[in-house]
RNA sequence: GGAGAGGUGGCCGAGCGGCUUAAGGCGCCGGUCUUGAAAACCGGUGACGCGCAAGCGUCCGGGGGUUCGAAUCCCUCCCUCUCCGCCA
């Protein structure tokens, strides 16, 4: 959510956010909503007013003039009712609409209409097509199936499509993946936390995925909780309602976790193999700080180095690019894909996505902190994909297959792998 | 799941219909004293909204109700703690 004073200070601004972004909501109603509920505000105030002085009237007349003045201010209390019910349903209008404006994007954000405004800044690693490899190249569904890494149907006759079960190798893999990014986080000086990934509807509003993506989660409608798509969520949400300290920042926090996506809207997309899946896990980086534009790119900058040098430990060839306005979503500022290189898909796709929110989470969170001048302030989130798996194992595995049908592990993973250098 | 006790400002904690403008303490900030610090003493110190401002209002777990007036009484939901049950 952005501060409202934004909206009627700048509402060009805003609504030129609302376009580049392709987000659907009418500002001038919010306006006229926020002209409306301020003018309840200041009547609803003036009566309270004339309430609380005609009570301490009461409170101090002798008692036979108790009956007789109550009987008259008896009538205010109707008249509050009316005002207060109608501010009721104004607030609600409000808060309704607020919840659908955008963060407005940063001035260098590329603007576009989605996915192909999206500007590369830069390669690393030499990309290998099917080609290149000199021999019969298997994608990393044939290469999991024969060295039994994973079964594919197996996982959905467990729990329908878009589900898979790794075993043996491929399950180590996965772990020895995400211990790599574990400890490299660690050694970096990052907090790691441990953090429920079953958590309240409130919660999913806080960080901005409700209600515009209530589609895409599983909700446990009796409990009214949601799975989470990602430890984003608890995580940026840890110091909620707080009011942190200056010296407490910057929070500099990991999860790992298991995320949950329904991909709805995703029919029929991605339906080999482990890219586009229900479950999966990932190791998340999320970043709390003061409320400073510099500090946040600073940061964005550290979050995606963390992003690049995993990749770099395994070896594999990627791209980051810079994500337009109309692909970043409504609650980003700017944001970065690193898109690791996929033989079988012969592109880049994507594998880590580091985002800066400024204020737009912190503010639904109620997320803040105490500045130099002791006023408080909305704090600044980040965060970022660590890693993820198994979708990183469809590069690893095409990538460092060899031709009698093998895979060779890299170097930054035996130790996780009790030594093993090849499978197969 | 059953029984009981509770949820009050950054923290602890009093208050149980109108002298609450939420006491008191801790912490924090400023000052006095000191070579400096500590201690002691003095003063200040909640969040949010409306307003140019003076100021006004809201908030005592959430929601609803009673009343001229609610932190205080009633209903309801949530959460925490203790004991019992179940359990990785």
């Amino acid at each position: 959510m952005i501060d409202i004073k934004v909206i009627r200070e700048k509402p060009d601004l805003v609504k030129k956010a609302v376009v580049d972004k392709g987000m659907n909501v009418d500002i001038d109603r919010v306006l006229s909503v926020d002209a409306r509920r301020r003018e309840l505000e200041t009547e609803f105030n003036e009566l309270r007013h004339e309430q609380k002085q005609a009570g301490e009237k009461i409170a101090q007349a002798p008692k036979e003039q108790k009956a007789e003045l109550s009987k008259a201010t008896g009538q205010l209390k109707g008249r509050i009712k009316q005002i207060e019910e109608e501010r009721a349903r104004v607030d609600a209008e409000l808060h309704e609409l607020m919840l659908l404006v955008p963060q407005i994007p940063h001035p260098d954000a590329p603007i576009g209409p989605d996915e192909s405004g999206n500007v590369e800044i830069r390669q690393v690693g030499k990309p290998r097509t099917k080609a290149d490899f000199g021999f019969e190249f298997k994608d990393h569904v044939e290469l999991g199936t024969r060295l039994k890494l994973f079964d594919m149907e197996r996982g959905v006759k467990l729990a329908g499509s878009r589900n898979y079960v790794l075993a043996g190798y491929g399950s180590m893999l996965h772990e020895a993946v995400l211990r790599l990014a574990w400890d490299m986080m660690v050694e970096r000086g990052w907090t790691p936390l441990t953090v429920p990934v079953l958590v309240s509807e409130e919660l999913m509003i806080g960080t901005g995925f409700f209600p515009l993506h209530r589609d895409e989660v599983y909700l446990a409608e009796r409990d009214e909780m949601c799975l989470v798509g990602t430890s984003e969520v608890p995580v940026t949400g840890l110091h909620g309602d707080e009011i942190l300290e200056l010296d407490e920042l910057p929070k500099k926090y990991f999860a790992r976790s298991t995320c949950f996506r329904r991909e709805a809207g995703a029919a029929g997309k991605d339906t080999r193999g482990l890219y586009r899946i229900h479950y999966f896990d990932k190791l998340e980086e999320v970043v709390l700080c003061a409320a400073d534009p510099e500090e946040s790119a600073k940061h964005h900058a550290e979050i995606l180095q963390n992003a690049e040098d995993l990749l770099q430990a395994l070896e594999l060839p990627y791209r980051v690019v810079e994500v337009c306005t109309g692909d970043m979503g409504q609650s980003k500022v700017r944001q970065y894909d690193v898109e690791t290189w996929m033989p079988s898909r012969e592109m880049y796709s994507e594998t880590h996505s580091a985002s800066r929110y400024h204020d737009f989470q912190a503010r639904r969170l109620k997320l803040r902190y105490r500045d130099a001048d002791g006023r408080v302030r909305v704090c600044h989130t980040l965060n970022s994909t660590v890693v993820a798996s198994p979708r990183i194992l469809i590069p690893l595995l095409e990538t460092n297959q060899n031709e009698d049908g093998s895979v060779s592990i890299p170097a930054a993973l035996r130790k996780y792998m009790h030594g093993v250098e090849r499978i197969g």
